[in-house]
DNA sequence: CTTGCTAGCGAAATCGATTTCGTCAGCGCG
DNA sequence: CGCGCTGACGAAATCGATTTCGCTAGCAAG
């Protein structure tokens, strides 16, 4: 039913192969042939079967994103990086197929790799670095591009897009430090994630530049198979003999709780206690007062990610591409000065 | 390079066409031959080619959804709808390609559509009745299964899953009649959207059921345009000699927005002035004081869409599928009883 | 006039699966 | 013994494009 190369071709009193080479801009087709045959396809309003063009050329002019959050956690990240992603790969003809069971199954991956559904892969994966070393791996033996996102990862081999942690957790406690703060806490995660490791490091370097020492009673780290790990780590904070004046929560949705807590605890934010969270989530601009954070354009590195993809897939050689982008201090109520000397 | 049904044919000494057979299960195999078959397929990690398939199937697996709002009007409604989208369509085995760049641009649609790169295609398009008509005559002709989505279409014909926003405005007005007020403000869009005739309607049921006068003062039409139009539209409110003593807005952001200016107006929150908005993005949970909102399940809708589509697609015959799912009103602080009288 | 070259086009192979149709052996039955 | 039927398999067509390679006509150069 649908119209074929045949057709035109049969239309226009020549042969399929010119059709396509009229239409590929070939430089073995005259000028007034190639006129002929776009006019024809315009009037016909022709294109290409998908499949066909795939089988034949070995592409298809597809990249794959892997998303494998508990989508709850990055509501707001997915929201900005997908179509991020989706307009840098349309600007290249590029299309993006969503893989959302793709969960830590390599079985799964290995599948998609042969089956040549996409030409490329961006893995927005959890992060960790044993698993991403044996996916990386794997998808280079089937050669399949990729790239990984949002972190980064350390293996010298890996192309990779993340966010600079170290540097957004330096300029949070950097500015509690201006603030006047030299008790802060830092609420972290029990596993070993390279965020984690990242801001952990970034809170470090800031103290030690402030000539301020390390007190290992006011890193907290956050039990997350705790239900309410917000309160359990607020609780654990305050019940301190000599509490944070200032508290770096690891998320935005756990310094938001916080807020709530500290309200309901009758500790007044920013004056009492400053509240800081992480993400910039949207939820962070409308608290009262509104949070302070670190926010990252996720947008920003979905289009780096095409980019670097679509380098890979034209047969980038060499190193391969990584990139840090920096973050972003928004500054609001939820700090303050340090009242409390 | 990769793995061919026939290197997994000259490996077994059986011919392309039964292992083809084999794999899909037929009957003219016997079961000995298909355990084979199987063993082997598992040995070498065999994965047949998408393009091959396809071409040879016509058809894809694949579900197109296209997205044309501007992003940042409906990040909530995307980060949940997408994934509710993805993850329906892979229990089916289906995957899902997204098309942003497709805005109100009816001949790449159409090229869409005869590309046959996909199935069938969910439609989340700006609701302009009179486009969505068009469209969905375009690809019927096309012969390409569609639903639109999040709204009622006003044809008897077309496929849709949408809200029941009639519903959703009638009980948020009940909701502030119950609470004693009669000055109940409205704000809707100028344009023709089907949303906004819903939600209208479902005020003036409301008023008429509680035997209120409709009072046209009391109804303000935004004015998007206008850089900041939710203090525009706060302000006529407000400069009526009788103004409100509860205003429906028309999305969260602008609710959220005429909190702050009820702050900084010193008028308190919800009594002096209640505030609802529409929606239930997830900020609204955390404004101070919280939000009264009405909620829709993005993730629903998109798990109903694929369900409805995936029924077109295997050749449902009959009455187009049309879904209208309830919403559920979010009755938080910032509305409160009407102490005004 | 012959040779060589180029421009323009078409025939046929190809990509890798699925499907149709034909073949053949084996079996039961009259 | 002959016939028909069935179960299991393979040869070949097919899906619709792209690409390779060969052919021919026309023209320039020697």
């Amino acid at each position: 039913m649908p119209i074929t190369i045949e057709d035109l071709a049969s239309k226009l009193g020549v042969s399929p192969s010119t059709v396509s080479k009229a239409l590929n801009d070939r430089a073995d087709v005259s000028l007034r042939t190639k006129e002929r045959v776009r006019k024809t396809v315009r009037e016909l309003g022709y294109q290409p079967s998908a499949a066909a063009r795939n089988l034949r050329r070995q592409r298809t002019d597809k990249i794959g994103l892997i998303v494998n959050y508990p989508i709850h956690m990055v509501r707001d990240f997915l929201a900005e990086l997908i179509p991020g992603i989706a307009a840098r790969a349309e600007q290249s003809e590029y299309h993006l197929i969503l893989y959302t069971a793709m969960a830590r199954n390599a079985e799964r991956l290995k599948n998609l790799c042969r089956s040549r559904e996409v030409d490329g892969i961006i893995v927005a994966w959890p992060p960790r670095a044993s698993e991403t070393f044996a996916l990386s791996q794997l998808m280079t033996e089937e050669d399949m591009p990729h790239v990984f996102l949002p972190r980064r990862v350390p293996h010298d081999e890996i192309s990779f897009v993340a966010a600079d942690h170290v540097e957004g957790a330096k300029a949070l406690t950097q500015h509690l430090i201006d603030l006047g703060h030299r008790r802060i806490g830092f609420e972290r995660l029990p596993e070993v994630y390279e965020t984690d490791h990242d801001r952990h490091a970034g809170y470090v370097q800031a103290l030690a530049a402030a000539g301020i020492d390390y007190l290992p009673d006011l890193v907290v780290s956050a039990d997350s198979s705790a239900v309410d790990y917000a309160t359990r780590s607020f609780r654990i904070f305050s019940s301190l003999p000599e509490p944070p004046t200032a508290i770096l929560f690891f998320t935005d949705p756990v310094a938001i709780r916080a807020l709530s807590l500290a309200r309901q605890t009758g500790l007044r934010v920013p004056q009492q206690l400053s509240i800081a969270g992480y993400d910039g989530i949207l939820s962070s601009g409308v608290t009262q007062p509104a949070l302070t954070t670190v926010w990252q354009s996720a947008a920003e590195m979905g289009r780096l990610a095409v980019e670097s993809l679509l380098q890979l897939i034209n047969g980038h050689r060499g190193a391969p591409i990584q990139h840090t982008l920096p973050v972003k201090l928004f500054a609001r109520a939820s700090t303050g000065p340090n009242l409390r000397g």
